[in-house]
Order: C-alpha cells, then sequence, then structure tokens
RNA sequence: GGGCGGCUAGCUCAGUUGGUUAGAGCGCCUGCCUUACAAGCAGGAGGCCACUGGUUCGAGUCCAGUGCCGCCCA
C-alpha cells in the first residue's frame, strides 16, 4: 500500500461517490427478510442547489442510513424533489422575462412546457450534489412531486378528503399575494413589526349637524370600503350613537354605528371604521351584522373602479392621496406614530393583503385531533422533546388550509365546473364527466387553480411508495421508521403529513421525527443570499473533502441545537482525516518493511487479537486497543442510536487520534521488526485498524472506504464495500481493565516524566535515569515490564522500587507513584512552585473530601458507592500530599 | 400579548436519571524538522458554570425569580 503523503480528498471522493451510485449499493429490497429501516428524503425544491443546511440534514442521515445497514438493516433511503410551485413558477418566469417573455402571452399550456423543459434541463442539479456527497439514497426509487404516480396519489387523497367533506370551497377571506397574485395560507406569511402612523379621521354624525365621530385607522386607503363603523356595545362613552348613521368622507355613503364586542375600547378612540372586504376581523363582523362588502383593491393593490376618484393608484399612493384630501377637508383629527405588525408574502416580500375570494380549503379540526392522538400515544415520537411541546400547540390552534393557489405550476386541483355553475370532484375527466351525465349536465372546463405544494408533499411517505395502490414498497417499508428535517417545516410539512398519512393510510407515516437546528454563520447570522454569508458545501467539499464539511458540521451541533460554521473549523477536520491517512499510510510502510504482504481476517466481527508467538500472550498493547474498541463500539451504537451525533464525532476523534494514533501506534513501534512477516501482532494490528476504519465510516464514508479497499485488497473472500460491513458491537470478551489500568500507568509514567523534562527544559536526547516509587504492584511491574516503552516514549530510565521516595527526592507525583530523577540541585529546585501549585489543588480537594466524608449525613444518606469511592479518594488525595510535602521539605 | 430556547475557558460549544480536582476543538504561550503525519509531536496557561434565592448530605445539572440574547405564534 503506497499513499501519497498527505491527503487529497479531491482525488478519490468524486470516484468513490460514482462508484456508489453505479455499483447499486444503496438498494432496497422489499423481499428481503431482515428487518427494516426507511426514511424519506425531505424533498429538496428542485430548484434547489444545495445549501449548508441540506448538507446538514444529509450528514445526519447519511450516518444513521450508513449505520442501520451495516448493522443488518433493510435500508430505504428514498431520494426525490419537491416542484416548489411558487418558488418554481417564479423562477421560470423570470428566466422568460429576459426574453421579454411574459407567461400570459404564453397561455398556460404553453408556459408549463417551459417549465417542464427547464426542469428537465436544471432540474437535477440538487440530486447530483447529493450523489457527489456521498449521500447514500436507493436511487433508483427516486421521485419527483408532480411524477404520474404522485399525481395520482393527489388527486386520490383530494377525492376522498371531499368525499368526507374534509373538504370544502367557498368564498372567504384569505392572505392575498399581490406579488404572485395567488392566495397563500396563513404559514406562507411572515410578520414584522414596522413603524407607522395611526390616523384619527373624523366621520360626520349625520342628523347631528357638526358633531363626529373620530375613527382610528393603521390603513386610511381602506375606508373607501367602509360600510360601517363599530362600537363597543358596553362602551358608556358611545352609548348615544347606537342607531345612529355616519357619513363616509371622500364617498359620501351613509354608514351605520354597529355594536359589536370586538371592539377594543382601549385601541384609538374605541370607534373603529369597519371594512368587511380588507380586514379579517371586519369581515367577521361583516357576516355577523349582515354588512356589504365593498372591494376597493384589485388582484395587484391598486384601488379598483369602486373607489371612484381614487381608482388606479396603488395602495401606498391612494393611502398618501386619501390622507391629503382628508387633510383639507379638515377631518384628520390626528396623526400619531404606531409600530404595527405586517404580515409579507414569504415568496414575494410584499405585505399580504386580505382579500374575500373563492378558494379551497381543508377543514383541518379533526385531522389534527387524529395527529395530536398518534403522538400522545407515542405512536410518533417528536425528538427532541421541546418540539413535541410546540407541535401541539399549533396543531391545537390550527385554522383551515387554504390549499387553492393561482398558479399554473402544479398539480391542478380535480374539479370540474359544470354548465349550471356547479362542480364535480373526481379522480380524472373521465370521472369527471360519467358524474356530470349522471346529473344530466356538461362539463365546462377543470379547475384552474393548483394546490398548494405542501399538499402533495404531505402525501409524500406513501406516495413515493405506490400509493394508493398496495405496493410491495408500501407493504415493506411503511410507515417509515424515521424523518430528519428542520424546525422551520415543522408546521408546513411535518404537520400535515401527520394528518394526511394518517388519514389516508390509517398509519402514522413515521415512527419518529428528529428535529435538527439551522446552519449558520460564523456570527450566528442565518445564512442567507440576500446576506451574502452563505458558505457553499460543495465549495468546502472540494476544497477539504466532504469527509472534513460533515464532520465539521455535525460536531459542532449538540442535540436539536444550531450550528455555528466556521471554515477553520472544517479545515480542522481535514486534518483529522490526514491524520488518519497518514496512520495507514505509516500501517503500509511498516508492513512492507516487515514483508507481511496484505491480511485482514476472514471474520472480521469477531476476530480476536491472538497471541504473540515468542511469549505464547496477546501483548499490552494489543490486549488494551481491543478492550479499547470495545467500549468505543458500545459508546458509538448508543450514541448514533439516539441521534447524537456530535457525541459519536467527538467519541471517533479522540479515539482514532488520542489513543489509536498517540499510543497505540506509538506502542506497537516498539515490536516493528524488518523482515518479521506476519506475525500476530501484525494481524492484530491490521484487525484494530480495520475495525477503527469501520467504526468511522457512517461519519466519513470517503476516507474509510478509500483507505479500507486498500487494506482489504486482494483478501479472498472480502466484500465489495465497506458500507457493506458488519459495524463494530460491543464484544465482552475484548474488555480488559487489567490491560487499560496497565496502559493508563504507563501513561501516567511517560506523561510524567515529560512534564518534568518540559519544566526543566531538558534536550529530548538526554536520557533521564529515575526510580519509580509505589505501594502499588502493578504500578511497580509496569515499571518493570515496560522499559523500553518508557525509554522509546519519554527516554526515562527507570528502576522500581516498593515503597515512598524519601524527602527531597521525588519531582513527579500521581496518585499511584513517585518519580525521582538524577538531577543537579539547581534544577531540582526550579520545580518548586509547581510542586506547590499541584499541592494546592489537592490540599483543596483533600479539605473538601474531609469535610464531606466529616458530615453524618452524607455517609448516611448517600449510596454506598459515592461513599467508599470519595473514601478512596480522600486516601489518594492525603497520600500525594503527603508525598509532595515531603519533596517540598527536601528542596 | 402567549409560548419556547440559550447564558459554562479569548471564540464556538459538550456536559443523558444530581455524586472524581468541570471537558473538547480552535486560538494563545514554550520547546521540538523524533523518517506516518509541521495539516505534525511534546508540554503549558486560561473558568465565583449570567445573577439571586430555594430543595438536597451534595447543584453546572432540579425548582422559583431577575437580567440579557435569540426564535416561534398571535
Amino acid at each position: 500500500m503506497q499513499l501519497e503523503k498527505a491527503y487529497d480528498p479531491s482525488q478519490i471522493e468524486p470516484a468513490w461517490a460514482e462508484w456508489w451510485v453505479s455499483e447499486g449499493l444503496f438498494k432496497a429490497d422489499a423481499a428481503s427478510p431482515r428487518p427494516v429501516f426507511s426514511l424519506v428524503i425531505p424533498p429538496p425544491n428542485v430548484t434547489g442547489a444545495l445549501h449548508m443546511g441540506h448538507m446538514f440534514e444529509t450528514s445526519q442521515v447519511d450516518i444513521t442510513m450508513r449505520w442501520q445497514r451495516m448493522r443488518g438493516r433493510n435500508v430505504l433511503w428514498l431520494p426525490g424533489t419537491d416542484h416548489a410551485g411558487i418558488a418554481t413558477q417564479m423562477l421560470v418566469e423570470r428566466h422568460l422575462a429576459k426574453d421579454g417573455i411574459d407567461r400570459r402571452d404564453l397561455g398556460r399550456e404553453k408556459f408549463l412546457e417551459h417549465v417542464w423543459n427547464w426542469k428537465e434541463t436544471y432540474g437535477g442539479k440538487i440530486v447530483g450534489q447529493l450523489k457527489r456527497v456521498g449521500a447514500s439514497c436507493d436511487w433508483t426509487r427516486e421521485r419527483f412531486t408532480m411524477d404520474p404516480g404522485l399525481s395520482r396519489a393527489v388527486a386520490e387523497c383530494f377525492v376522498r378528503l371531499y368525499e368526507r367533506g374534509l373538504i370544502y370551497r367557498g368564498e372567504y377571506m384569505v392572505n392575498w399575494d399581490p406579488g404572485t397574485l395567488t392566495a397563500i395560507s396563513d404559514l406562507e406569511v411572515e410578520y414584522e413589526t414596522q413603524e407607522g402612523s395611526l390616523w384619527h379621521l373624523r366621520y360626520p354624525v349625520e342628523g347631528a349637524d357638526g358633531d363626529f365621530v373620530v375613527v382610528a385607522t393603521t390603513r386610511p386607503e381602506t375606508m373607501l370600503g367602509d360600510t360601517a363603523v363599530a362600537v363597543h356595545p358596553d362602551d358608556e362613552r358611545y352609548r348615544q350613537l347606537h342607531g345612529r348613521t355616519v357619513q363616509l368622507p371622500l364617498v359620501g355613503r351613509s354608514l351605520p354605528v354597529i355594536c359589536d364586542d370586538f371592539v377594543d375600547p382601549e385601541f384609538g378612540t374605541g370607534i373603529v371604521k369597519v371594512t368587511p372586504a380588507h380586514d379579517p376581523n371586519d369581515f367577521a363582523a361583516g357576516q355577523r351584522h349582515g354588512l356589504e362588502c365593498i372591494t376597493v383593491l384589485d388582484e395587484e393593490a391598486r384601488i379598483n373602479a369602486n373607489g371612484g376618484a381614487y381608482a388606479g393608484l396603488d395602495r401606498y399612493k391612494a393611502r398618501k392621496r386619501i390622507v391629503e384630501d382628508l387633510t383639507a377637508l379638515g377631518l384628520v383629527d390626528k396623526t400619531e406614530e404606531y409600530t404595527n405588525n405586517i404580515g409579507r408574502s414569504q415568496r414575494s416580500g410584499l405585505a399580504v393583503e386580505p382579500r374575500v375570494s373563492t378558494q379551497w380549503f381543508v377543514r383541518t379540526k379533526t385531522l389534527a385531533e387524529a395527529a395530536i392522538q398518534a403522538v400522545e400515544e407515542g405512536r410518533t415520537e417528536i425528538a427532541p422533546e421541546q418540539w413535541q411541546r410546540n407541535y401541539f400547540e399549533w396543531m391545537r390552534n390550527i385554522r383551515d388550509w387554504c390549499i387553492s393557489r393561482q398558479l399554473w405550476w402544479g398539480h391542478r386541483i380535480p374539479a370540474w365546473h359544470l354548465e349550471d355553475g356547479s362542480f364535480v370532484v373526481a379522480r380524472n375527466e373521465d370521472e369527471a364527466r360519467t358524474e356530470a351525465m349522471r346529473r344530466g349536465l356538461r362539463v365546462t372546463h377543470q379547475e384552474t387553480d393548483v394546490l398548494d405544494t405542501w399538499f402533495s408533499s404531505g402525501l409524500w411517505p406513501f406516495s413515493t411508495m405506490g400509493w394508493p395502490d398496495s405496493t410491495d414498497d408500501l407493504k415493506a417499508f411503511y410507515p417509515t421508521a424515521l424523518l430528519n428535517t428542520g424546525f422551520d417545516i415543522l408546521f408546513f410539512w411535518v404537520a400535515r403529513m401527520m394528518m394526511l398519512g394518517i388519514a389516508m393510510t390509517d398509519e402514522v407515516p413515521f415512527r419518529k421525527v428528529f428535529i435538527h437546528g439551522l446552519v449558520r454563520d460564523a456570527d450566528k447570522q442565518k445564512m442567507s443570499k440576500t446576506k451574502g454569508n452563505v458558505i457553499d458545501p460543495i465549495e468546502m467539499t472540494e476544497r477539504y473533502g466532504t469527509d472534513a464539511v460533515r464532520f465539521a458540521l455535525v460536531a459542532s451541533a449538540g442535540q436539536g441545537s444550531d450550528v455555528v460554521l466556521k471554515e477553520e473549523r472544517i479545515a480542522g477536520y481535514r486534518t483529522f482525516a490526514n491524520k488518519i491517512w497518514n496512520a495507514l499510510r505509516f500501517v503500509g510502510m511498516s508492513l512492507e518493511k516487515a514483508g507481511a504482504g496484505v491480511w485482514t481476517p476472514a471474520n472480521l466481527a469477531e476476530y480476536r487479537p491472538l497471541p504473540d508467538e515468542r511469549t505464547g500472550e496477546v501483548s499490552l498493547a494489543d490486549r488494551w486497543i481491543f478492550s479499547r474498541l470495545h467500549t468505543v463500539a458500545t459508546q458509538a451504537n448508543e450514541q448514533i442510536d439516539s441521534f447524537r451525533y456530535h457525541e459519536v464525532a467527538s467519541t471517533l476523534y479522540h479515539f482514532f487520534w488520542h489513543e489509536f494514533c498517540d499510543w497505540y501506534i506509538e506502542l506497537k513501534k516498539l515490536s516493528f521488526e524488518e523482515g518479521s512477516g506476519l506475525t500476530n501482532g501484525w494481524k492484530n494490528m491490521l484487525a484494530a485498524t480495520e475495525r477503527s476504519l469501520r467504526l468511522l465510516h457512517p461519519i466519513m464514508p470517503f476516507i474509510t472506504e478509500d483507505l479500507w479497499q486498500r487494506l482489504t485488497a486482494n483478501t479472498p473472500g472480502s466484500l465489495k464495500s465497506i458500507a457493506l460491513t458488519d459495524y463494530p458491537r460491543s464484544a465482552e470478551s475484548d474488555a480488559d481493565p487489567d490491560a487499560e489500568r496497565r496502559v493508563e500507568i504507563l501513561q501516567d509514567l511517560v506523561t510524567t516524566a515529560r512534564n518534568l523534562r518540559a519544566e526543566l527544559n531538558l534536550p529530548p536526547r538526554e536520557a533521564l535515569h529515575g526510580t519509580v516509587f509505589s505501594k502499588d504492584e502493578i504500578t511497580l511491574d509496569v515499571v518493570r515490564s515496560e522499559q523500553d516503552a518508557l525509554r522509546r516514549l519519554a527516554n526515562l530510565q527507570a528502576t522500581a522500587c516498593l515503597g515512598a521516595a524519601g524527602a527531597g527526592q521525588a519531582l513527579g507525583h500521581t496518585a499511584d507513584f513517585d518519580l525521582a530523577v538524577r538531577l543537579p540541585e539547581e534544577r531540582r529546585v526550579a520545580l518548586r512552585s509547581k510542586l506547590e501549585k499541584q499541592l494546592a489543588t489537592l490540599v483543596k480537594a483533600e479539605t473538601a473530601a474531609r469535610g464531606r466524608l466529616g458530615n453524618r449525613s452524607f455517609v448516611e444518606k448517600a449510596p454506598e458507592h459515592v461513599v467508599s469511592s470519595l473514601r478512596q479518594k480522600l486516601s489518594d488525595y492525603e497520600s500525594q500530599v503527603e508525598r509532595i510535602q515531603n519533596t517540598l521539605t527536601g528542596l
């Protein structure tokens, strides 16, 4: 195995990414008898490019999926994209606008042709990027929300909901986006506070010459559509107005004074104007009082013909003009500064206009009840738990969902209008015609509105698997095991999937939901194109390697919390990849010198370290590393299983760098001999190396695949890919507390000696001659048996001595031993302040421990193991304090 | 207005049923080109765990309140 000195991910990653796909390694098998683990990807917008949020989510999911696969599950990770109604339509419209083409000139059919062409040409971008970063999806099952099968599921779902009375059509006030010219749902409105004004306007009271009422409003331009003014019924100040009428300025219309408790007497003057066509509260009040609903704004939010002289003006220009005109008439009582909350369209960014129009709605109450119940009963579990509370909160206050959009790109609502103005809802046109005929009517045309994108996304977990047919995939993989997604679409998507999934399949769509946070830049700002602070994952991938990027992402995020991503951190994990690379490079080089050839054991999963041919015993280093591998495997399995990705990252990072490289390789070096051939010591090392690569594979798939392939090349019977091997498991029989204890002592000896060397400024080449004093037999035994290691790792030549060092002798102290080294007097004195500091820390700990043990209620109430371990610690402290004091008195 | 989250080393963050002398990475300081890796090795400095009170033998961890920051919903 020959490796370059420095790891260059760009040399290996693209090829492995392609190979994984072309070999079909991640294809799920609906007929497999193995236990299933399935997940559907939150389908990215087909217009999209991979951003850090996707990369973060994909990294977490890929870790779980690769791990599940390696522990023998029949894994389905189903990929695909979303047609993203408004977003895509806007994008293609802008595209066409560059050539001076307006979609309205093209007409619906032609425009949709353009969108489909656009999708065919550019829509695969994000999918290609997902493949590039190694997402282990089953690409043979890739879906798109407007595939024929999925569109059929959409129509089917719509019809079933309609038949159950859960979809209705009617004229209601909705959020209208004057930019995209469509209704949008409550969720698509984003609120922000804005400094504005509150105008107090005078409306003359009819039949009371010179008298007027003052109404306060933030939207004077809507006065053109006023059809009443309202007061609170209990508001004594305005009792005399009950039953009167006022005159609407500029228009001259006579408005009744109505009494309604929706009026807040504290707001403004306690009298409000009522504009049923342009305010949700007023709309409701209008319905209660049978008021006329006069629309004065058109779909682009300009004053319409009902606005008389103001017709054609934009809403803000009209506002200005109306205020000016009223001021001129002396009808503006006063103007106050006022902070109001304005709703903007998520898509166009324009202020949303409440507008009465005919739309389609889903009646959500019963659907939400079932979705709440499913989580309450634990059929679906939402983690981290805080999001569960959020879910309940939203579901319990849910409002009906406006699902119709006045767009062209999307699933056209499966309803057909009839010649008498009624309509039929049907799965397709044939069915509609048949039904129309039964009623003795003709179909005039299909509904022109399309469905909210989230309607089809809401069916994704099962529409992708062939529903409504009872397919093998559906039987095998539904409900899915897990959904991993961001909190930003908890309501948009997760909640809708729960409602629609349960309603359509009588099953929850997923057993578990894991909600992750957002990726932010180094200043904790949300990444956005407009801010220009986006870090492009593909660029990072090319610069540092996919493994480094995904490692940085998962390691930076505690469970469910946001990721603060810094490029240096990614660079840091590239060095980790380089460390792995060089460790394997070293193994390969040494192996060649040994003339051992390439080897891996036949049964990797059950490999146990073999005894040294000469001594007949397994070496300490091998016993130790297999014991550590056992512990680390136990932790890694638990951590991935519970989505503690940042913990598994840190566990494996620490293990590989600071145990495998820093100690295991260094210890194994001692026993390398040129031309030794394939000794058992070598077999153990190769097996430990291979096992470490498997541990790392889910989190760093590229480098581990590459190195694993090199390590196992030409091994008869080896598997095709590391992705198909078993993930290392707990192996109790490898646990070896004695080896761990001995290595720990060895590490302490080495560290203590190095520390002395550094403190005393001794040149590395100068050997330290010393004596290790201890009352512990194992410690003394380690000193005797690890002479070689002490010399090579610390340049220490030590003899073991039972007992404690004499006054002034020892210079390094641990709980287990004193280390005395031969030094000229003046050098020894240099250690005084260091020893005093160490002493102070110990005395503090000793005092605290003694205090607690002297407290009777602690001894009585604390668990036995806590008390006894504290006693042990106290005696360790006491012994060390005594020994250090002894050294100090002698200095 | 209602709800949720955060506050731990210079920076970004871990810290899972309360129990070692509170950890990591980066940054910083010192010394090493020790032939796997200078993207490295060795050693080191740095913390009233936001504040106040409570529960407890024992609190970074549980409870209440205060302050500051952030998010969601209306």
